[in-house]
DNA sequence: GTCTATATTCCGATAGAC
DNA sequence: GTCTATCGGAATATAGAC
């Protein structure tokens, strides 16, 4: 297999990055081009058309959360630990392909909400295999998703939340170690019950 | 003052709904005069411009939220509970609002953003005075947050998840508990240390 | 493969009747 | 206050040269 055509990835990258900055709206095929440096006939080369550029993405967003999802089995920290501390950075290339697709959720446009969906699910089986409780395991999916969405929130930049609301992911490990060790210990005292 | 004219109201609701259930590229100002059954020169005497109407959608965001800050306050199962019990439910009308909001967020219209961020903010007082511990405040904020962001993947139709990982609310209420508890347990061994 | 030029549809906003 | 009619510009997509 070559390696892949530059252009196209490039054009992809552009229409995240517009997605991001400048929402749906202003997220043209003239625009897209313009940030890609080609012409938009050459866009429509790779892309035939608005939807395929979606589609494009989304594609884009399965390989790069099966990346992911390996990289999360096998974090030292251990998966629960690797998922919020990822949650709270939005600058990776995940990230970026994660927040673009967010910018294209709509009811009446199943495929992007359920890529997502499906994405979200298969972070939730790690948790799930990680953690034996699968109570715990959805409280730290919510956590991580708490601290996704106050990244977007935020405008990347940091340094200008106006109370201290934004939390402190160590902070956070620390409270979720807390729990889990409660939980643990409340286990021991009544092994099988109810 | 008089009751406030119902057309502009009409004209709000389309406008919400539109961009939740098709984005924010098909809710033209044509669609939205379409779905509130008014005519488009009806719609611009309301509101003179598309960024006006972004204005008002914010401005009904504010009172909403305002509304619901003095409910959560006097909520009996208390604000946290009250917080992440919301933050399940995607259809009442602050729902409404909040995801629609959500749908024009972009960084180089910061307006959008910023009312979001001091939205926020407030909610994330009320907890801080409820609950005594920050850092508890701020896992209660991500955990709410969380399922709100879960609310808005899953279609609002509800039932319809792939695997198991939509939380229960009551569940989630219990964790939270269990966690505090936790938390006074562990001051009153070490009270004031570290 | 990538470009320019063009066809067609549609959007936001204005003008002005009622 | 609410409507119809319309202008200027922009968006998607196509045709075809290089």
């Amino acid at each position: 297999m070559p390696p892949p055509p530059a252009a196209r990835d490039k054009v992809l990258d552009a229409f995240q990055r517009l997605l991001i900055e400048h929402g749906e709206r202003e997220t043209t095929l003239d625009a897209v081009a313009r940030a890609a440096g080609v012409s938009k006939g050459g866009l429509i080369y790779h892309f035939g058309s608005r939807e395929a550029l979606i589609d494009g993405l989304l594609g884009r967003l399965e390989t790069q959360a099966a990346a992911d999802v390996v990289l999360m089995k096998g974090a030292p920290e251990g998966p629960a630990a690797y998922y919020i501390r990822t949650s709270a950075s939005a600058d990776t290339p995940l990230d970026l392909t994660l927040v673009a697709a967010t910018r294209l959720l709509q009811r009446s446009h199943p495929r992007t909400r359920e890529v997502l969906a499906a994405v979200h699910d298969r972070w939730y089986e790690v948790l799930r295999a990680a953690v034996g409780d699968p109570a715990v395991a959805r409280l730290i999916m919510l956590i991580g998703d708490g601290m996704y969405y106050g990244a977007t929130l935020s405008g990347s930049d940091a340094a200008e939340s106006s109370t201290s609301s934004v939390p402190d992911v160590d902070e956070v490990l620390r409270l979720v170690d807390e729990l889990v060790r409660s939980r643990e210990a409340s286990r021991e005292v009544s092994h099988g019950t109810s």
